[in-house]
DNA sequence: GGTTAGAGAAAGAACGGTCGTTCTCTCTGA
DNA sequence: TCAGAGAGAACGACCGTTCTTTCTCTAACC
């Protein structure tokens, strides 16, 4: 257990890995083209991880990490139960309107990944899990009625934006999602 | 061009490539392994189509044409304009619940052919739009104001339901869907 | 009418390339 | 001196594709 977390070039590998698996789709890109571009050679990424499969799982590991990173961060700024379940739809959109354009690394991944037991598809239900568990918290913290209903309204219209900003008009996606969003949320 | 179209072979071996394309992603399939479940031999796929990539492209012109004759069809039973937004919520929630559980085969296509030019993206492109155009004649035909902004939410939230059965709990999501959808589109 | 030449489809061997993985060798620093 | 990390060759398996061979059915000719 040496090197398993934070080294310099096993975080440099895992970033190439990470910007390739969501760009062009996991099954896509081949070990070797991880390597040339990351400039490294087979036997560091062999010493960092047990094969591709580990660095796919760290791969959504460290996209699960940055997400809830940034939603902690971006919820921070919240002076009241209302103004949080604000920040929170804004800052979905935001992700996925600038950084997440071409689709959810999540969604992606279980489409490529058809076992439902697979090490991968298992990160994608905790992830999707904790998202839905913060849209209750905030919704049960502003106080608003049917808190199990509106969560899980909110979260297929995050799935939707993902989807929609990635083949759809990302403008008018963006802007239908705040404002159904909004509404449900029980803002305005 | 004596066989084009409608020839045994071509649909088995077709029938066979969607249903593995689908249920395990179309990366991760080789035709190997679409021969040997078709039970036919590399000449005969070859003779029928031009290579792996016209497969997946035949793929989802089948889907699409599928799901625009399950389309029509159900809404052939729409004895009026209100009664067909009924018919077409119902459908969609049919569909993704019974048939299509493991997601909508153009979005996980999408996932799995990153560039936007190649006619893998410009198929579904069409087939999106087309779903887009059906739902705003739907909602213009009964009648409804703000014919695109609705649309455009019914559109997300069949996205988001084909997601959510797939990855969630496919009751739930089914049930928040027929109830945000009909609101949406006016119904009840 | 029987035979045979020819076209079309199927069978399967084989191609070069890439997959993910393991190996050996060399270098480096303590 | 020696443990550990990097470099790169090499592995078997599989990728999508092409090739040659075999089979079959048709049609024309004697």
């Amino acid at each position: 257990m040496a090197s398993s977390r934070q080294s310099p070039p096993r975080d440099h590998l895992l970033a190439t890995a990470s910007r390739l698996f969501y760009n062009d789709g996991i099954n896509r890109v081949g070990v070797d083209r991880v390597l040339q571009e990351a400039g490294v050679t087979r036997a560091t990424l062999y010493r960092h991880f047990a094969g591709k499969e580990a660095l796919v799982v760290a791969y959504l590991e460290r996209e699960d990490k940055v997400i809830q990173a940034l939603w902690k961060e971006g919820l921070d700024r919240a002076v009241s139960a209302d103004h949080a379940l604000e920040l929170a739809i804004e800052g979905i959109a935001d992700d996925a309107y600038r950084h997440h354009t071409r689709g959810c690394p999540f969604i992606k991944a279980a489409g490529e990944y058809p076992d439902p037991e697979s090490p991968v598809r298992q990160l994608i239900n905790k992830h999707r899990a904790w998202f839905h568990a913060e849209l209750r918290r905030l919704l049960a913290e502003a106080g608003r009625d049917d808190v199990d209903g509106r969560a899980e309204i909110l979260a297929m219209l995050r799935d939707a934006l993902m989807v929609g900003c990635f083949l759809d008009d990302p403008d008018v996606t963006r802007r239908t999602f705040v404002r159904a969003a909004r509404r449900v949320a029980g803002l305005r």
